[in-house]
DNA sequence: ATTAGACCCTGATCGC
DNA sequence: TGCGATCAGGGTCTAA
């Protein structure tokens, strides 16, 4: 489900529905009902546990994951491709609901994940850096850090196709299956091209395109292909925005060609054939 | 050290 | 209507 402008909208909207961020408001973690032992992996009670009757600083971002932070460690999140967060107000759960908590200010969250790819942890205080799922993620693609002369040196010491490559959570963050062919379409590449053989000028016009692709996502709510929802239950408005993905066999909004697709890495890979070239 | 492929899991959809 | 095959926005692990 889930890249960065998905993540991110979710983010903000647990935010806006907690009253958490711009306002000072005081929230209290008071309590947590483990409704599965594991996910992904396994689920640390006891150590997610220890951070009921601390305060919730406001929740941020990290790459893909979620991060509920307290001064005294912090509850970890990632998505999978079909997790979600809800308000929750006491109605009868629903299947795959997994995770309840519930704060001082009488708000309540719960966390449902079909396919249980998503993942719950617990991360220590100031152990960011250092933790297990975090501390091999590449830069922020929104942040000045991700830039050509970043992408360029990267790229040259990889080899495979650039549309795989740049998915790579190692190298950029949050780009996933849908925004790198959108992002690719936009700076008018190939997805086959060789990694490697990107110039500096054409990794500008990347990186250019990939922060523009995501900024636009975000401001329409993310992307809803199949299910993604805002916390609050919206949809996600960018889906009727995207040029390539999804849309095999039809029209090229920019040329009239007929869109291919092809599997690349395990995952579908939508192009226009005039328009990018290898 | 990189990279392609299998795998994790459930649900929706499609073709027969 | 039913049933199997296929596919889905994620990442990890293994083998080459």
């Amino acid at each position: 489900m889930p890249e960065l402008p998905e993540v991110e909208t979710m983010c903000r909207g647990l935010n806006k529905i907690l009253n958490l961020g711009k306002n000072k408001e005081r929230i209290i973690i008071e309590g947590m009902e483990f409704k599965r032992g594991n996910i992904r992996s396994k689920i640390p009670q006891k150590q997610l546990r220890s951070i009921i009757g601390q305060k919730l600083l406001p929740i941020r971002r990290r790459a893909k994951y979620l991060i509920f932070p307290t001064e005294m460690g912090s509850l970890l999140n990632h998505l999978g491709m079909t997790g979600y967060w809800r308000e929750y107000n006491g109605e009868p759960l629903l299947k795959h609901d997994h995770f309840l908590i519930n704060f001082s200010n009488g708000k309540a969250l719960v966390f449902n994940d079909a396919r249980r790819f998503g993942v719950i942890d617990y991360l220590s205080p100031q152990s960011e850096a250092s933790n297990i799922w975090l501390k091999h993620l590449g830069v922020e693609p929104l942040s000045t850090d991700f830039n050509a002369e970043y992408l360029f040196n990267k790229l040259k010491k990889r080899s495979g196709f650039l549309k795989n490559i740049i998915m790579d959570q190692k190298l950029v963050v949050g780009v996933g299956n849908i925004y790198a062919s959108e992002a690719l379409f936009l700076a008018k590449v190939h997805p086959k091209k060789n990694a490697n053989k990107l110039n500096l000028k054409m990794c500008q016009s990347l990186v250019i395109s990939i922060k523009e692709i995501l900024k636009k996502a975000l401001a329409s709510g993310g992307s809803t292909i199949r299910d993604f929802r805002q916390a609050g239950g919206e949809l996600g408005y960018f889906a009727r925005e995207l040029k390539v993905y999804g849309r095999s066999g039809q029209v090229c909004t920019a040329c009239a060609s007929t869109i291919k697709s092809e599997i690349l890495g395990g995952r579908s890979t939508f192009w226009c054939p005039k328009c990018q070239k290898k």
